[in-house]
DNA sequence: GCGGCGGCTTGATCCAGGTCATGGCGATGG
DNA sequence: CCATCGCCATGACCTGGATCAAGCCGCCGC
């Protein structure tokens, strides 16, 4: 552990934008879309640019935020693997999400007025940061900005829907798998093989198991050929049956 | 069953705002932070006025939107309770939630484009209908009228996050029974005395437990002198020992 | 090198809640 | 007035996954 971890704090923001690879990050990003097409919406992508603050590294363990802290911005992930977790009454940490690259962090914050939840770097970790008040100031010029907010909101919504539902351990692990190398496909990895930056406990705490079913079930899934594991990486092997299995999940 | 039932058909909208107790009806909506103190958004009132439809009766069972239509527009419940479910790919419904008179309906359909669920009546229900692509260029216009939407999608993040979390049938059945009586006593009905509206099955299959189990613990709680239940009439005795066990869920 | 520790696996046992089966009861319709 | 049906309650039993327990393995600090 060092000092980072124990007191919290995040390392000084750059607030200066290096344009080196930036089209190559934005072009993965959540706001993507919207900054990139620039036919579509002219301006918005220097516009975008201007209010985006970058941010990190984050060292494993250290916060882009906290549960509790004022809200005042929403983050894109650009590197790394964020989770987001609360810590409930009897003391117990509840996983919520995991955010790789090119994905939002820090919506549910806005009606609460305050994160609540924290925002854990697995990895080494870096974030756009967006001044909320901002956005919205912007989104209320830009039609496509305001969409795209609306969009990331909703889809939110639908992600902690689907997640509420009552799964068996093998739909949910199956679904899991799925859902992570495909996200990973989206910002242009392998789509059949990852590293899994979270442990065994993180897993089983976001899909409401025992951290013990979970390594069983992984074992009975590579026994049974569907997937390889060592460690942290994984190899998804027939695609075909784990979407079979999560076919109630993942079936929108 | 009458052709409603059947056929799915909404009675034909009536587009003339009926002014009589207009104050009243919006008093308790969703917008009527928005609306209302008409100090902070001079004409905002008025312009949404303007662009709400008011949509009904609805009779029990009848949809105000179905699963896979063209999502087009949101709606605030008027009166009566609006369940909101899908059916998965096997053939199981999934209750999302029970909507009270000054909530919304259907933000979940933003992303996906089409609504992703069901929204049915409960009993007889009236709503009002926000065209959503007039709603947004409104809300470019009404900074409040913005934040209230950011803050209307960013809340129900928050709530289908806590009924994703991981916990008893006890600790759900008293969060529910607080929860519902808190929502009806924000709405200006009694805070310790409600009608359900839902069937016991469906009040299970939201909860993620079986019917059985919600018989046995309304059961219980009523033993321990938590509360009384008469059919579909509940009374909470003991809210301090419903929160109690509702504490993991409920502590935000 | 070695001890300690955190992460992971595996086996044995337990239990909350699901499932199955039965019956009551109120509403509706003939 | 009785038959039917949907909803709810309750008892008996079962099971998926939690919990408890033990051990392994890799890494770090000393």
């Amino acid at each position: 552990m060092n000092e980072h971890v124990r007191t919290g704090r995040a390392p000084a923001p750059n607030p200066i934008a290096d344009d080196g690879d930036e089209q190559h990050f934005c072009s993965t990003c959540a706001f993507g879309s919207v900054c990139l097409p620039a036919g579509v919406e002219k301006g918005a992508l220097a516009e975008l640019h201007m209010l985006v603050e970058h941010v990190g590294p984050y060292r494993t363990d250290e916060a882009i935020f906290r549960s509790g802290e004022r809200f005042g911005a929403i983050f894109a992930v650009r590197a790394g693997m964020v989770k987001t977790r609360t810590i409930d009454a009897a003391g117990r940490e509840q996983v919520l999400g995991f955010h790789l690259p090119g994905e939002m962090v820090g919506l549910n914050a806005i009606h609460p007025a305050k994160y609540p939840c924290d925002a854990l770097a697995l990895d080494t970790v870096f974030v756009c940061r967006f001044s909320f008040p901002a956005l919205a100031t912007l989104a209320a010029r830009m039609p496509g900005v305001q969409q795209q907010l609306f969009r990331l909101l909703s889809a939110d919504i639908g992600k902690a829907t689907q997640r509420a539902g009552d799964y068996t351990a093998d739909e949910r692990l199956a679904a899991f798998l799925l859902d992570l190398a495909d996200r990973y496909a989206a910002r242009g990895f392998s789509a059949n093989a990852l590293r899994l930056a979270m442990s065994r406990n993180d897993i089983a705490n976001y899909l409401r198991l025992a951290a013990e079913t979970v390594s069983r079930v992984l074992r009975r899934f590579q026994d049974q050929g569907l997937i390889a594991v060592d460690g942290r990486e994984v190899v998804l092997r027939d695609r075909a049956r784990l979407a079979h299995l999560a076919r109630n999940i993942l079936a929108q």
